[in-house]
This record gives C-alpha cells, structure tokens and sequence, in this order.
DNA sequence: CTTTAACCGAGACGGTACGTCGTGTCTTAAC
DNA sequence: GTTAAGACACGACGTACCGTCTCGGTTAAAG
C-alpha cells in the first residue's frame, strides 16, 4: 500500500494475536448461523428495517452472542454481505493501467449491482450517522477498490499511459464517485453505462 | 428543461389550483415551528436519531399536525434543510460553459461542507431504504443541480467548448459524482480538492 | 311524587322557557341524525367504544354541534337509548299493590334484556366514574321506577297488602337491587327467573 | 363448593404446575412496584382516568412489562385492589345460617364503603363493556361471596332456618343485589342501613 | 476429574419512539 | 347565531426493538 492510497484508513495497528483462552470457545455453528440468518433476512427486509431481535430468532441464537461478538448492526450486515465470494476483488494481472482500470470499474459495477447493490447502499446509508460503521464499510470493502485503483494509477503515470502531473487521490474519487452516486441516486449500472462511463473516466486520466 | 435533463424527475404535474377550502386553515406558525425547531435539533443530533417526537415537544405542536402535512421525518428535515437560503442554486450567468460549471461545483461544494454537508448526506443515507424519501430528496434537491449542469454541457457543446460526441447525462454523473462520493465516504470538500478536481473535470469534457 | 321517592333527585328546577331567541334556530334536523347515528352505532359497539367524532362523521354533522347541546357522551347516549318507546314505563292502573309491582318487575326486566340491557348497563358503567352522568341515568330512568314503586309500596301499606313497618326504601332497593346485579353481573333476566324473584320479593313485603 | 354455587364460575382448572423456565425470571419487585403505584394513584383518580403509561411511570417500570403480565387496565386494578387485606372473605364460623349471612352482609357492606367501594364499583362499570374483565372480577370478588352464601342458605335449608323451597340461586341474587344497587347508584351503605336492609332479608329467606 | 471461566439460549427488564385515535377547543366560510 | 368542516394541542394507546441483565446449562482448558 503506498503514500496516496491510504488517506482513507485509520487504524493501522492490527490486534490479532490468539492468546489461548480458557472457557468455552465461541462457537462457530452460531457464527455461521447469524450470517446466514442476515443474509437471508437481507432478501426481505432492508437493512434499516432488519433488527438484532429477528436475527437472533431466525439463527435460533441468543441476542447477547450477537452483541457479545458485533458492536452494531451494520457490523453484522457488513460482515454478512462482504464474506460472500461474489465480493471477492481479486483481479486478472492486467496488460496495462488502462486495463485494469476498466476491469475494476467493470467488477464494482456488477458488484453493486441487483439486490446486492441495493444492500450495499444500505449499508453505505446507514453509515451516514454511524462513524464507526462509515469506518468498518471504509476498511471491509472500499479500502480494497481504492488501493487497487491507486497501484493501477500510479503504475499508468509511470509507464506513460497517464498524465504525470495526475494527482492519484483525486483521480481516484473522479472514478469511484460516478459509480457509487449512480448507486445512491437509484440509477442502475447496466452494461452499456458502465463502458461509456469507462471510454470517458480513462480519457480524463491521459 | 431538455429531454436529458429529465431522466431523474417523474412528477412533473403540478396541483397548484388554490381551491377554497371549508373548515379551519393550517396554521402557518405551527408550519414555521416544526421546521425551526427541525433545524435546531439537527444541530446537535442526527437525522437518524431525530424524532418526530421530539420536533413536536420543541415546536409545541402535537404530533398529529406534524403527520397531517409529511408523510414522513425525511420529507420534514428536507423541508426544514432545503428551504433555507443557503441552498438555493440561482447562479450568475456564466461567460462561458466551464464558468458556470465551475461555478456549480463550487457552490455544490460549499452547500454540502460543514455541519449542513452532515446532513444532507444523513438525508441521503435516510433515503437509501425509503424510495419515496429518495424521490423527495432527488426532486428537491438533486433536479435543480442535475438541470443546471445539463444546460451548460448543452451549451457548452453548442459552442464548441466540449467535445460533441459527450454524452451528457454520463457527464454530469462525472461531475456531481466525486462530490457525492467525498460527502457519504466523509471526506471533507475543501477548495483545494474543490479547485483541483474542477480542473480535472473540465478536461474531460473538452 | 312523595317524600320517600325523592331521595335520588335532585336538580328540581326546571328551565324550559322557550324564549324566542334571534340568529339560526337549532336544527332539528341535526338533532334527529344525532341521536339517530348513535343509535345504529350502538348496535355494533359498546358505549364506551364508542366516540362522538363516530357519531358526528356517522350524523353528517359537526363535532361542535354535539358538544353545545350535549355536555358528554354519555347524555348523548342516554338520550338516544331512552327515548325510544320500548322505555316507556306507563303501566296500566293495577288492581293491586302487588299486582302493579309485579307488572312494574316484569316491565323492567324486558326492558333490560338483549341488546338494549347491555347498552343500559354500559351506560351504567360509564357512569360509575362521572357523577355527572350517573345523574342523567338517574333522572331520566332510575327515578321513574323509583317513583312507581314508591306510590305502589305506600299504596300496598295503607291497604293492608304490605307490612305497615316496612321502610319504602329499603323496599326499592331490595327490589330494583336483584334486578340490576343480575344486569351488571351478566346473567341475564328470562321469564322463569323474573317470575322466581317476583314471587320472593312479594313475600318479602307482606 | 356445591353444584347451586357454581353457576356463574368458569375456568375450572388451575394449572399450578412450576414448570422450571428457561430465561431471566420474573422481577417480584416489578411486580409489587406495580401494584403498588396503582393502589397509590387510584386514591387520586378513578380507575377510567388511570393510565398504564401513569402506572410505568410511577412505578419505574416499562410498560411492556405491564402488558406481560397482565391483559388489560382492569387486571391491574382488580389485582392491586383485591390483594389487600380489607379485602380477604375469611368470616368467623357463624353459630347459625342467618348469623353467617348477617356477618356476610356486613363485611361486604363494609368493603363497599368509602373510597375503596367507589374503585370497586369503578372497576364494575370498567367490566361493563369488557367481558374477559367481567369475568376477572366474577372469579376474583365475586364468586367467593357468592359461594359463601350458597352454602349458609343451603345449611339454613337443611337445619330449618329458612324455607326448604328456598331457590339458592334467586336468593342470593335478592342479597346481593340491594348492596350492588346502592354501590352503583351512589348511595353508600352505612350502618343504619345494613341493619335494615338483613333484617328484610332474613325475613325474605325464611 | 474437578474446578473455573467464558460461552450459550432464553427471555425479562427499563426505556424510547412509533403511528393512530379520540378528546374538547378553535377558526373559517356558508347559511 | 348556528352549522359543517376540519385543523389544533394534547394524552394515551398497544407494539416493536433497543441494549442490558439474569437465569440454568454447556464446553474445554487449567489445576
């Protein structure tokens, strides 16, 4: 991760030693179950309308393990919706900047499209009031695009593909932003929005 | 307002007739004291966390008159945000296309910076899962925006200041992207990113 | 009326002087759909179910309307049950004490079964709470009753049919009693129970 | 109790198992800080113009947990009222039929006096217009004083004290009615008048 | 092989806010 | 001056969830 693709993270310190415990483990069958049990809720309801008290009795799980192991609702949602594999952002090593520009506008816009979509900016809304939820949507899923995009622009710069003087940050919002307000405006992203939107963004960029 | 321009809007009736009506007439004082104390409680609360309740305890109004006039709270704050003067987008006439987009943008910055920018965007994650508070929020807010910005590209186009073959609606989604793109991800629009993206953006159109 | 009688009154004066007054007369009309809507509607719900806006929307009729010839709901109501003819209580001249109270009995125990008993006892139970309309139940049904058994009682003791030391009111209530706990208790009165109870509380007076 | 008694008793069955429950159990403190706050506001208003929200607020408690335990007002009310000790029906064993029906009498006369008998009577008119409360105050008061009654008259009957063709049924409808018909009228019973009226009614019976 | 500690389900708890209904009062124009 | 219409401030309804708590019971490592 360089210089300019990290002014959207914070919190650099990760906490992830094991350190055995005593006492019961936590048990993975009610972990699955409270994801799959959001996930399935998530076809019905929104994200504002689902509650912690539904969850709990869909995943047949008491509400305090919810609450002992998510701080909040959108964490559960985020954790929820993120871990399935269609939200994977794992690119094809492209054949240049350009390239790979338009493959990660291509997967974003599939990604945020259908019920998904409709989730994610849920999600995203829910996370207007929350800072903290802002934060773990931020870190989970957009942290990812955002580095991609930055390598990938600044790659193009070196290589010629892209004017030097192109400030990554700002090129970097000129690509995402078209993308998520179409989201939160209601405008869909079919195909053909998506390639004109592509031809025009990658012209900005040279 | 030209046909590209219109792509957002659906109501396009207006019910204006006066039409004299029998029985006692709305009180505009209990009007101006819900959209009051509206804006003072968002100073210090949420738009989320705002309650029809408490609007009607500071506005000394019963609930019931709240109910009666917005089918519901987001219709109420957008009421109360918008109708102040700070967000109306009567621009001066423009020496050229780029003027008055730059003009645009700059405005659009300042009107969503601050505690006013807060709100809007908690407006805007309010409507993600109510679509008809995100016709409310788009027809109050977002045409205005979304007209001006079409006229110019249109002119602009006319006069040879931008690329012919733009497609407009695409361009304006470039435009009023990013900007919403830094407000809901919580990245402030001071004038440096404000000057800096206007410079990109209006290469792309040329 | 006799002494005795007279223990439950007491608003003596009346004030029915016509006094031409000038400006819109009452409509009587208005009046007439009034107690006429409550009546309908009482078929369908209790009393205390019921509400004056129901009455008003039902008459055609304003809120205000009700409210300037009625002080509550409970006089409306009581209005309305208690003049239909199935209340009257004029009875024909008996050829005995005994024989008036039993027909006095039996004349009150049809009309406190079916539909219109349980009206008069929700009235009753309305009342319990408001001694302003216990008042208004009390006047315009109780006391007739009172006043009939009254004059039969004295009657009964000056010929001889009744105990000259039995005291009249402890007579009424001992009477009237049985017949109103069974109302309020929800058993309801048929001509086998009537006639039983009849035939005891004769023996009881002699 | 013995087949005449049982006439106006419903819900045969108790069902008193223990049944070991999963989950928090019920807060005894919440429950007598129920009870509690009733009896204290009902010594201010009537048991119409008490509120379950005045009751959680002055108990310190959430509504809903009122609501969990208890169907409606009149629940509440008949439990804080007849727990109390004025309240308990436990007579001395009367040296006859006619001395056990006197302390009756007596007792109940008692017990409807003041303000407590103005809330029975309250919650009387209450059960008027709702059967499932009806029923509460049948099983909870009444019931008792009726079979209590029903098994003096049928030892009267049995040792000679009244009359062998004594209806039971009617003859406790002739005691109680007199002392409901003077609560629900609103004449109280000192006395002065409970003497009179046994009196009467012991003649009545034999 | 028992203790200990964290986990788990169930569900009661004090609260807050919901959106609705009815109250009794008021304000208008029509009659 | 009365009427129908209907807006108003207010208070309570019964419900849904919130996040916390308190039970009885489990599960596994530590003693």
């Amino acid at each position: 991760m360089n210089q300019s693709a990290r002014h959207l993270s914070e919190n650099d310190m990760e906490n992830d030693e094991p350190q055995k415990k005593s006492g019961r483990p936590r048990s993975e069958a009610s972990k699955r179950a409270i994801l799959e049990a959001t996930r399935r809720l998530l076809t019905h309801t929104s994200v504002q309308k689902l509650s912690i008290e539904a969850i709990a009795k869909k995943a047949g799980v008491g509400k305090t393990t919810i609450y002992r192991w998510w701080p909040n609702k959108t964490s559960v949602v985020v954790d929820a919706i993120f871990s399935q594999p269609a939200f994977n952002n794992i690119l094809p090593s492209p054949n240049s900047a350009s390239d790979g520009i338009r493959a990660q506008i291509e997967r974003l816009g599939r990604q945020l499209s259908g019920k998904n979509g409709r989730t994610v900016a849920e999600i995203l809304g829910e996370a207007q009031a929350e800072p903290d939820a802002l934060r773990i949507f931020i870190d989970t899923f957009l942290q990812d695009r955002y580095n991609t995009l930055s390598s990938l622009i600044e790659a193009g710069k070196r290589n010629g593909e892209f004017a030097v003087d192109l400030d990554t940050e700002t090129a970097i919002d000129v690509i995402l932003g078209p993308i998520f307000f179409r989201l939160i405006s209601g405008q869909e992203m079919d195909d053909v929005v998506t390639h004109q939107m592509t031809q025009l963004l990658l012209k900005t960029l040279r």
